[in-house]
This record gives C-alpha cells, structure tokens and sequence, in this order.
DNA sequence: CGATTTGTACGTTCACATTTT
DNA sequence: AAAAATGTGAACGTACAAATC
C-alpha cells in the first residue's frame, strides 16, 4: 500500500491503478501511450517522476522504468536524467511526408519535389536502354548487387561528388530511404541509439520509432550539428551511430563547412560512431563537395540518391559503406528487396556513363539558383544566397504549428512548421520549411512566396498592433 | 564461489570466467555467438543446463537466461523448456540463397528461377507502357500507394488466385521478400515469436534473424503444418503470428487441401494469430485457389507475387492485408520504400488488364507439368504429379548436408540439402531440394536429373554394398 | 559546492510450466 | 504418478550518474 495519500498533489498523469493488468510494465505502456494518441497527454508535458509513479500505483520503480522505456523506443516519449520525462514532439501522430494528392488544390512548397519537369530526360534514357539492351537480362534474378558497368557507373557518379568507394563496397538502394532502412535494420538493434539534428528529417524519425531505435538530439548552429554537444552526449550515453546531412540539410538547409566536418570526424572516430551520411544534395555542394565519409572512411555509410539529382522515379541510391559491413549489409539489402530493378539500375548507369546526367543537374543547379534568387527578393538576408531546395524561415512566436500550417492552407499554401521536425526538447524559436522546387514554374513558385509574405506581415501587424 | 568444483564434470561448453566483462548477460552472450560461429560449438549440441553454467561462473541464474535469449533472437539458439538449450542449425552461416554467379558452371537445381526463357513478353511489356504513357507521370512522387487502374489490376490479379480485397487494403511491395519485410517491421516487435513449419524458406529465417524474431518451429506432415502441434505452441509460449505457404510450399513443396486449411484458420482465429499467407505460387494451384486468408480475413496478411508467375526482374508484388493493419502498413511501406516504381506498377497492371498475365501462366503451367512428369520418370512416386517448381526428395541418411551439397557440384549439379532450411531440432529424415525451372531447356534439366539419379544410386550402392 | 531529484540499467529473486526420469 | 531437471520472464533491489536547487 502507498504510505502517503496523493490525491492533493498536482500529478500530470494518474493512471487509474484498477487499468493496470499483468504484465504489469506491458500494461502501463499501454496505458500510456494510450493517453498520448488520444491527447489527453500533450506535447512536452512533464509526466510524474518514475519514483512517485511507483509509489503512487504501489509498484516498484524498476517496472515503471521498463514500461516507459517501451514508450521512448516506440518515440512517445524523451527523458532527461535529473530533469523528468516528457512527452514526445509528434508523439503518435504520422508526420512522414508523403506525396498523396495527386490534384492538390494547393501551391505546393511543403513536400519537396524535385523540380520535376526535368523527368523527361530520364524517361527518354529508359525508352533507350530497353530498346539496346539484347535481352530478358534486365528481367531476371540475376546480378542482384549490379553487373559491373552499373558498379561503374556508381563509382563514377560517387567520385563527382568527391567520394572514391571501391567496387566491393558500393550497393544500389531502391531510392534514400530504403538505404537508410537498409542501414537501421542492419547495423543497428533494438533499443540503440542514433544521434540527430534536433530538427531532422521527418521521415527518419518515424523510421527510426517504427524499428525501436532510440534518437537523441543534438543542438544545431548554422553549420549544423555542435560537435561539442555530440561529444558530451557521447560520454553519457552509450550513443552507436549518428545521422546527418551535411549538404544542405532537410529540414534546415543549412551547409557544413569543412572545418564543421573535420571536428565532427574527429569525434565520430574517438567514440566509434557508425555515421550515417545522407548527401541526396551533394550535387548541389557550391563547390568541391568534401563528403564526411572521406574523413572517417572506417566509420562513414555513405547515401547518395537519383532522386533529388536526376528523377525521383527511377527509385536508386547509391549505398556507399565501410569495407568490415559489407557482407552484412549485401545480406540485410537480399533480406529486405533482393535487388533493385535491374530495369533503373541500368538506366541510371547510361545516364551516368553518356553525361546525360551532367546536364540535367547542371539545368537544375541554374533552376535553383533562380528560385532562391526569387526567394530572396521575398526574404532577404545577409547570408551568401544557397542553391537548396528549401528555405528555412524563422517565424515569430505566436503563431503555433499545425494552426499555422491550417491558415496557410487557407490562403492556398501547402508549407510545414518546425515542429513537424522537432526531435526532443521544445524549440525557442520557430521556422517554416519552405520548398522552393516544387512547383512546376517560377511565375507559381512567384505568387506562393507573394501570399507568404502577406500572410506573415498580416500576422506581425496583428502581434505589434494590438 | 561456486561450491562444487566442475573440472571433473563434461560440460559440453566452458567459457572463460575471466573473459567476462560488464554487462555479464552482453559479454557472456559474446563469447557464445563467438563460439558458435567460429565452430567451436556445432549445430544442435547441447549447452549446459543455465543453472549450471551460473553456478560454474558464479553468476546469477537470469543473468544466464538473458544472455541465451539475447543469442537465441539473433537465430543462434534454440530451447526448450524441460529438456535444454541447443545450438542452431544454420547459426552464424548466411543461408540465404541468392543468385550471385553469372555464369554458374553446374546445371542449376539449387535457386529455383521460374522459367526465366518467358521473360519477353515482360520486356515487350515495358516497352509498350513507356511508349503509351503520355509522359513524366511515370517518373516522379506521385501516387506512392498506386493509381486507381493499377489497383483494380492488382485486385483482378487476387480475385484469379480467389482473393477479393478491398482497394484500401492492398499495397504494391518491391516483390515478395519486401513484403515479408514490410510485414515483419510493421506488425511485429523484437522478441515476438512466428510459428512456421519446421523446414521452412531460408530467407524469411534470415530476415527474421536480422529483425530478432524468434521463429517457432511446428511438425508438418503431407499436408503442411499439424493444426494440433500449431495449437499446442500457442498456448505454451506466446505465439503472434505464423508464416505459411499453402500452395507449393518452399522448401517442401506441400500442397494444402481445404480441410487443412479450415483446420488451421480456427486455430490462427482463436488464438488472434497474425496471419502471414506467402502464395507466390498460387497461379500453379492445381484447382480454384482458396486462399487461407479466405478463411480467416481479419487475421490474413496475403502476400502474391509477379516474380514466380510473370517474371522476377521486374520487382512488383500486391499485399493485401486486413482492413485494421492498413494505416500502419502504408506507413510501413512508405517508411522502407517511399514506393514501388511506378515503371514497374504500370506494367504489372498493363500485363494484367490485357490478358497477357494470362498467356505466361498458362505458359508456365504447361512448361511445370512436363518438367514434372520429367522428375516423375526419375523418381516415381505415388502421389499426383504436381506443378510444383521444385522437389523434396527423401534421401538414405548416411549422407549428410554440405559435403552432399559439395559432392553434387563435383558432378556438376546445384541442389541444396534439407538441412539449409531447418529451424529447430534435427529431423528424423533428409531431403534435397531439387528445382525443375531454373534451367533453359527441358534437356539440360533431364541431364541433370540424369546425374542426380546416377549420384544417389551409386551412394545407396555404397551404403548396403559394404 | 553539496544535497536532492531524477532517470538508467544491471543483476537478483522467485513463481511457474513443461519435460524428463 | 511423483520428483527432478530445465527454461521463462515478470518484478524487485540497488548502485550510479546527470541535472537541478
């Protein structure tokens, strides 16, 4: 029996202890994810400590323990020793980004397409290469990791983006996402832990809270991830790999400098991380792009992607990993697709090998140019103009995230809050991710930015006037 | 301190007290997985009972447990309760079979291709769809879950095999293993436990090995999978799903009646089971198919595929799976793939509305009956001859797995033992899998069947000659 | 700076079920 | 049919480390 009577003590959440079935930590997870879906438990709320818990339902602490920790892996919640428990940003709502409506009635700047009136150079490459390919070869089982014209062409298409993997250790993806799926299921557990951007790629938390791997997020400055910061939360935790995007990151656009990549590769080596490097921008890189992977190449997985660069269609990446996982990760790639279609693979590999490539990124280096040009005008800043596909607009405070994301729709704007990225601890400020290449011409990406701004002075006046 | 000393007991596995380091239950863990890859320890060797291997390390009784369960979820162990720990068949190997020789120089009996000389009519497929399709909407984002008229060709597709899914329960996966994939990191957790037939396909072993999901395996006979003995283990351990393979099983090449069926779908029912149906070879079912999943359609996740019955290169497969399972499947899905190519969607659903899907089957049909019936000259039996793609042939004992695998390849012949497929305790009997379409030509696969014949009666001459 | 709050996770205890003897 | 052997897993006790006060 609880020694002490709580009912006149403010608890946050107070699970009825009648709710309660065996096994007792399963249940209370249960209970407790329950109450965060149906939103009686918000966002950041600081939940009872783990001892009053266990006194108050009259169980022990290490049971409480064990049943929250199931609730941080499926990514409801985030604790911090010596602070309290929280509930997770996003906790139990879908935030993957996905490309559903295909008539939106919307301008499109929250998905980020790829500037997709270019896809008819690849569609003309696959036309070419099943016309002067012989045979059924593209249609077989055979060479599930690549023929070695594909390899090739891999290692070709790495080596301009600065990387020089060897053929062993080169494989092909259905796209970004499944590498980094590939990579999770593969080189990590249950219950690991993978240090991120606080802002990160959405699509990786919900990959990472659907296989149970834990994100611990790290403070970001306009060169992206704080080095001191992984380091120290290294030393605490037992942290196993980190996740960045060094070129122009999704969401914040930001870009590492090399003096940035150095200091985190020193601090990837010391402590033995398994780094994840997804470059799907690299060839936007303003100059010699210098992947992270090259300055720790024993720990460096390396993702570089068709579908930003040339056609998000095609569905291939290019995997590039340390030679001690190659036999696992060809394994966990088997495991998980068998191959990739031979039909895109070879596709990819003539479009490589004949330059075609070389052109369509060069048509979208100058596109890119132009649409931040035009976003400049909108929302100038001191800052040198990006070539990145997206914007990452601070916002002032009062307007909140999915109220915002709601008044936008109503002015006919698709665009994403902040949070929707928001890996641990609520954020002081607020930004907007705006994607510059969505739309199919300038003049639309033009009127979008116009109502944008409109919609943000019609609030700032709404803040200082009243 | 142990009380006993145990240098006079036989214990068939002595790790070293001083190669353990914190945490015991990881380090012990360690140095078993070590040994059993290294072979120290060989499949199916009994490991001392964990009482006793805690007492002799002086550690606790749990701290043993854990450290056996950890290993036993990475596929390295099997136990059972009462009688002792073993080694796994298979631990630490990579069975997964996949096509990586180009140019094998054996007659290929091992990996069942299906009938890859019918590939062109995929291929003239491809190129018409390209050639019709007005113009980018092949290439980009959209439509991530299928358009309206490759939806209704995939349910066309199920409605012939006697399915009849709902348009908002079925997905495209990038073929069968995908889905399994799919499956398996959405539905289930590290730790739940899959019930499958005892010799079951090597592949989903491996992937549920890498995803640390225990596989249980149940007694078959020549029906498939004993209702009775599945029912036994539900109620025993805590069993979440099984994985079945009604028509043509692989490895065994067991063909389910109804009744077994039934039979089955009460006890997948009353225990709430998750069903996983891999039909990828229902087009060769012998009369109208009834899918398990039929039977029990709030528990069927049924997976059919274009690899087996079509062509394998273009890597489309349809899940359909219970209504309650969709929000979290599309996730899942998204998450691992973002999509299937659109490419090879529109001409998987392009075959299929035009009938041409049709032709192939009807192709592959008749090309598997007289394969058969080649076998059947070979190795009569009493049964029907059925269309399977592949044999299980009962062979004398004294051969055993590899060396007769090796033994095969020095007569220039691919097969594989029944021991690549085993899940858990040795079988009474042994058995090669033997494919009958992966050859070109009828001819080459007579010669091999030829060798084959010619290889087991010189053995059996061999074992009741001396 | 030291005491307190709070989360973490390892190792332990124990009740239980099944199989074997 | 009873006793012993054996695996299973929930709940517990405890030491520790970081953050806060």
């Amino acid at each position: 029996m609880p020694i002490n009577s709580f009912e006149n003590y403010p608890m946050s959440w107070k699970p009825e202890k009648g709710n309660l079935s065996h096994p007792l930590y399963v249940s209370l997870a249960k209970l407790l994810k329950r109450d965060i879906k149906n939103g009686t438990l918000q966002p950041h709320t600081k939940l009872p400590p783990q001892r009053e818990l266990a006194d108050y339902l009259d169980i022990n602490l290490s049971t409480v323990t064990k049943a929250f920790k199931l609730c941080q892996l499926d990514g409801y919640l985030y604790a911090i020793t010596g602070r309290g428990t929280f509930v997770s940003p996003n906790a139990g709502v879908s935030i993957s980004i996905q490309d559903t409506n295909i008539d939106s009635p919307f301008i499109e700047m929250g998905i980020i397409k790829p500037l997709d009136f270019l896809n008819h150079y690849t569609q003309d490459a696959v036309k070419t290469v099943l016309l002067k390919t012989p045979n059924e070869s593209l249609l077989n089982y055979s060479a599930p990791f690549g023929t070695a014209f594909q390899k090739s062409a891999a290692i070709k298409w790495c080596y301009q983006l600065g990387l020089h993997p060897k053929v062993e250790n080169i494989f092909f993806t259905t796209g970004a996402q499944n590498a980094l799926a590939v990579i999770l299921v593969t080189l990590f557990h249950h219950g690991d832990k993978i240090a991120t951007d606080e802002f990160t790629y959405s699509n990786f938390i919900e990959l990472a809270n659907m296989l149970n791997i834990q994100l611990v997020p790290i403070p970001i400055d306009e060169f992206g991830m704080i080095p001191e910061d992984l380091d120290l939360q290294c030393r605490q935790q037992g942290i196993r790999g980190v996740y960045l995007m060094p070129t122009y990151s999704n969401p914040t656009g930001t870009l590492m400098d090399v003096c940035r990549k150095s200091a985190l590769a020193k601090i990837i080596k010391n402590h033995h991380l398994i780094l994840i490097e997804d470059d799907i921008y690299a060839f936007l890189s303003p100059k010699e792009n210098i992947p992270l992977t090259t300055l720790c190449p024993q720990n460096g997985c390396y993702i570089a992607s068709f579908s930003k660069a040339i056609c998000p269609g095609l569905r291939v990446a290019f995997l590039s990993v340390p030679h001690r996982f190659s036999p696992q990760i060809s394994k966990g790639i088997y495991n998980i697709n068998v191959k990739t279609s031979s039909i895109s693979v070879e596709t990819a590999a003539y479009m490589i090998h004949n330059g075609i490539t070389d052109q369509v990124i060069e048509k979208k280096r100058q596109e890119a140019t132009a649409r931040n040009l035009l976003f400049h005008q909108f929302f100038p800043s001191k800052k040198p103009i990006p070539l990145s596909f997206s914007r990452w607009l601070p916002i002032p405070l009062p307007l909140t995230d999915l109220p915002l994301e709601r008044l936008a729709q109503e002015k006919g704007l698709n665009l994403f809050h902040s949070n929707r990225f928001l890996v641990g601890p609520p954020h002081g400020k607020q930004f907007l991710r705006i994607s510059l290449t969505s739309t199919d011409t300038k003049e639309e990406l033009e009127s979008g930015l116009k109502r944008l701004d409109a919609l943000l002075k019609d609030n700032e006046r709404r803040i200082t006037g009243s």
